[in-house]
DNA sequence: CTGTTAGCGCTTTCAT
DNA sequence: ATGAAAGCGCTAACAG
């Protein structure tokens, strides 16, 4: 059996080639080569046209750890997050993924656990190996973050960084639309299930509030501990005993939780209560009652954040890009019970 | 407002301290700081005190790609997989991550959208600056596969192949598994709904063939374009056609299309046929009726796959790490319907 | 225990 | 259009 049907035909060894070999191989110096590889039209047509092909003949590939040494660019991006395992930041991570690629980036994704001192401590690890930093959900404070800035560009996604650029979802908008909803189908007093401790939530608390007061609505907040789906069906009881019509959840996770609690305990949602979500993630639509959720652009955070990370006219100037949020009716809203 | 208060005092220029600068400030050579800050034992306890102090003092950290340059090794790993969307990959990067991060290395995660070609040379950019790859379910064969590790050690995630060290899942056990489960609840006849083309799904046609020839079980073929959920729903009329009363399905998010859809269509499941998804990932609990399915370790599939690259005793020599799946008994079977 | 020297692979003036 | 040489930050012999 023959298997040497590889198109590039690197040799036997284990090592790489290096520019030398292919300059060695011609019989030119290893800048000439350099430059041809990576430095259009400053090099004769068709010594060029030799040295790709000796190039690729030996399989040849830049070394980017040795490209970044001199010029301090390493062609990588990193992205770090509190918790990779959270479907919200999947559709963000590829979205970046994609826009790094087709800058001919690399993707590092790093997690932080939610800790501040591990985020801080991954950044500045970080920060010598990459070209900018996409910091998501960040738990450092905005001072903090200005601060690390100085060294290597860092844009700040899903959550905004006063002195940073950054890429949000409209909170206001979809939190209104989601209050305006509710309130058509009837409600006058509902929960948010936020998560105790995140400036994110708090954002979204003080928006809350804010529409409390303007509309004839009255809200409660419900701390839980985690979002995630056993955060939330920790929080059912809690629900039931605030006397609230609707809850609105910290994420699609924490809605879930809250609707498999209310499944397990013969609770129908949305007879007894309403359940409007965050994000809309994929299994979002899925379940029953499918959820109503306020669609957050992620994939196109992740896209635009990226963008104005790899651009170096943008990278340091703290542009504000608000994206909109669009609310998802399905199944888990409906009038609240007749009292 | 004075917000200095950081704990390590960095300059405040925006350029990090290199191992000079330390040198410098104590009169002292580079190599004795570098020997003091990574060769513990070799130097004066005392100078090894100073140079600590300075080096936090001013912020320093290493420079990973000039540590590269000189060691060959680069402190991080890649993991390389067709589509970093599918939930699937969550937990088995995290495995991956975490183990990674515990021998103090980053990991670099990146997308090869499911094409042979961009594997390659996905793979192929990644070894200039990793010290080892994970590739999670490739479309690549093994012989090409083998070919690329002789760069730098790749181990096989998820799928096997026959050179490489591989850590997959039992298939044929859960297989049998299933099958067992539906043979005991009557059921003569199903169909495995596959992703015509991947190598690992080869692999469980031909188990499925060779365990239906030993039980009494007629099993059919039915093809998908894409292992997701619009992937799934599509096959639900083929499924119907086809007269069976039971459906494997390749991955769990298939099975929530075929849920979907049956669910669209006012049929019942598991009354009119029964579902078993594939990997258990979270909402496969969520959905209704709650997905009885295939649990694959992910998580320890991921850990103990990063541990054997990360081990140079183990990241060369082809072990093959099989790993337990277990069949999680839901609401989506029952019964087949009477005939 | 510590200093000297050379180099990792590539880019980049400065020459030619 | 091409070459020579220096250097990016760090490590690794080889001396002392």
């Amino acid at each position: 059996m023959h298997d040497d049907e590889t198109s590039t035909g690197e040799s036997p060894t284990g090592r790489r080639p290096t520019i030398y070999d292919i300059a060695e191989r011609l019989e030119l110096s290893p800048s000439t080569v350099s430059r041809a590889l990576h430095k259009p039209g400053r090099i004769n047509a068709t010594t060029v046209e030799k040295i790709r092909a000796v190039a690729d003949e030996l399989g040849y590939r830049v070394n980017p750890m040795a490209r970044a040494l001199p010029t301090g660019m390493s062609g990588t991006f990193a992205v770090v997050l509190p918790d990779i395992t959270n479907p919200v930041h999947f559709e963000l991570i590829r979205g970046a993924e994609q826009v790094a690629r087709s800058h001919g980036a690399t993707l590092v994704v790093s997690e932080s656990e939610g800790s501040p001192a591990l985020e801080r401590e991954t950044i500045e690890t970080l920060q010598q190996s990459v070209d900018g930093l996409l910091v998501v959900a960040s738990r450092l404070d905005a001072a903090q973050l200005r601060k690390l800035a100085a060294i290597k560009p860092i844009v700040a996604a899903n959550h905004s960084a006063r002195d940073l650029p950054s890429v949000t979802p409209d909170l206001r908008g979809g939190l209104t639309a989601a209050l305006d909803h509710l309130h058509e189908l009837g409600h006058r007093s509902v929960a948010y299930l936020g998560v105790t401790g995140l400036a994110i939530n708090r954002a979204r608390w003080d928006i809350l509030l804010d529409l409390a007061t303007e509309g004839s609505m009255s809200v409660v907040e419900i701390g839980i501990e985690e979002p995630t789906v056993d955060g939330g069906s920790s929080a059912l009881r809690r629900i039931r005993a605030s006397g609230v019509t609707a809850v609105l959840a910290y994420n699609d996770l924490v809605a879930h939780g809250v609707l498999r609690a209310a499944r397990a305990a013969g609770i129908d949602v949305p007879t007894a209560f309403s359940v409007v979500g965050f994000d809309d993630i994929f299994s979002a639509e899925l379940t029953v009652p499918a959820l109503t959720t306020l669609r957050s652009p992620l994939r196109d955070i992740g896209t635009k954040a990226m963008a104005l990370l790899a651009d170096p006219g943008t990278n340091r100037s703290p542009s504000h890009v608000v994206l909109p949020i669009e609310l998802v009716t399905r199944e888990s809203t409906a009038p609240p019970p007749p009292r």
